[in-house]
DNA sequence: ACTCCTAGAGAGCAGTGATCTCGATATAGA
DNA sequence: TCTATATCGAGATCACTGCTCTCTAGGAGT
């Protein structure tokens, strides 16, 4: 792993690593807007300025961390999808979704700093994209495995407002041109969903109504799952 | 309006507004992180200090930002569905919830603000909490003519987890009683779907699919609309 | 006319992100 | 093995922040 890789060049990277941990530690009790660069040198010794050799500016390491965020939520995703046999498409469903908030309610700042309000000064480099696409390419691959095994139940025919359909086709096009406009549609409408109640879970908005909302969000789950087709 | 207040409060009164404008203007460049209290006084001809004597810190200012953006989004609500007839539900659940995107979309940071990750050191005062449930209620409002008139379509029995069936009820009894687990867990359900969908927009995830979202938006709102029962 | 009280000014403190310079040192090439 | 180079961290410094304290001018109420 470490092949050809300078003393240097590893004693950089690890203290890289230790920066962003020791950042994501502050992160985990006040917030972004309380991630102090000095605060995090003298955590670990050294004084502020020697931290610029390692991230440009406070941005640099926010955005490492959200990189690091949206790696970690799809790399949680993909686990727990693969843990369930191929053929129980319905329970892959079940667990990247539990998987997905799971890992929200295990590391809420992270998670804010990902689909919260997007820091002052964000670039979202294409890097992240990449990166923020995976958990809904597990969801895709999903139902393109209930599709290729015919377990999937068709789906009514909806009318579609004019742009939406070319919008879903260029998608169809790109993804998976197996399917058709409608379970595209219940796939980003799935995902706005359930992003949406974690969001609501997570920033306090289920207070008084469903808190706490394990319930909700399983509800939630199955619901989905029976609008985009897949048999219970 | 003014009646009974002496010269000093006006003054005060009209000041503290003019903080909080002079605060929005800054929020609409920046975003949160970057409101300084300095640059607010600096702008409104004063010093720093003085701005004391109207908020005991910045916290306060934002929390006083937030509780109006609550009243604004609310009122941008209320005002919406009033200005659409009665008997035209369905019309009243579109028009509420277009009001509700439109103005999010016209006041993004202050979106940020409520919907978004919650800023460090937020409190939420009972005050935010019963703001932000006026838009809820305007919903639960035009579901209830829409039940009473007799013109909801029922909905279909549905399973539903153990602490969930309890938490429904409990809000039924306080806010609806006529009103079924099924169609209560389906309007939160919409409140929560339409919220992720606007956070979704402005917070740049829809970039690379669909975006721009207004079609996708406009189809998320018939379809739950049909979700909760309201006829074509 | 007298007090009282409030709004604002100004100085100051501790903390921040960021930049610059300057030695120390590990690395790489001869 | 010796040396030139690139990297790293320290320290000082700058402009800025939130916030507190003290002090004064002047309007409000008696």
């Amino acid at each position: 792993m470490n092949a050809g890789r300078t003393a240097r060049e590893r004693a950089r990277a690890e203290l890289t690593e230790e920066i962003k941990n020791e950042a994501r530690r502050q992160l985990r009790i006040e917030g972004p807007a309380a991630l102090s660069l000095r605060a995090v040198a003298r955590e670990l010794g050294m004084v502020s300025s020697a931290l610029y050799r390692y991230f440009r500016n406070r941005d640099e390491l926010l955005t490492a961390l959200i990189t690091d965020a949206y790696r970690a939520l799809g790399a949680a995703a993909e686990q727990a999808v693969a843990t369930v046999p191929a053929e129980d498409h319905r329970d892959r469903w079940r667990a990247c979704w539990h998987a997905a908030r799971d890992w929200a309610v295990a590391h809420p700042h992270e998670y804010a700093l990902i689909y919260g309000s997007p820091v002052p000064g964000y670039h979202a480099p294409g890097d992240t994209i990449a990166a923020a696409r995976r958990l809904v390419l597990v969801l895709l691959g999903v139902l393109r495995d209930g599709h290729a095994a015919g377990r999937l139940r068709p789906l009514a025919r909806v009318k579609l407002p004019g742009g939406l359909a070319g919008q879903l086709d260029a998608l169809i096009a790109e993804f998976a041109p197996e399917l058709s406009r409608e379970l595209f549609a219940r796939l980003l409408s799935a995902w706005t969903q359930l992003f949406g109640a974690i969001s609501f879970e997570l920033f306090g908005h289920y207070v008084g109504s469903v808190d706490p909302s394990a319930d909700f969000f399983a509800y939630l789950i199955e619901d989905l799952a029976d609008q985009v087709g897949l048999p219970a």
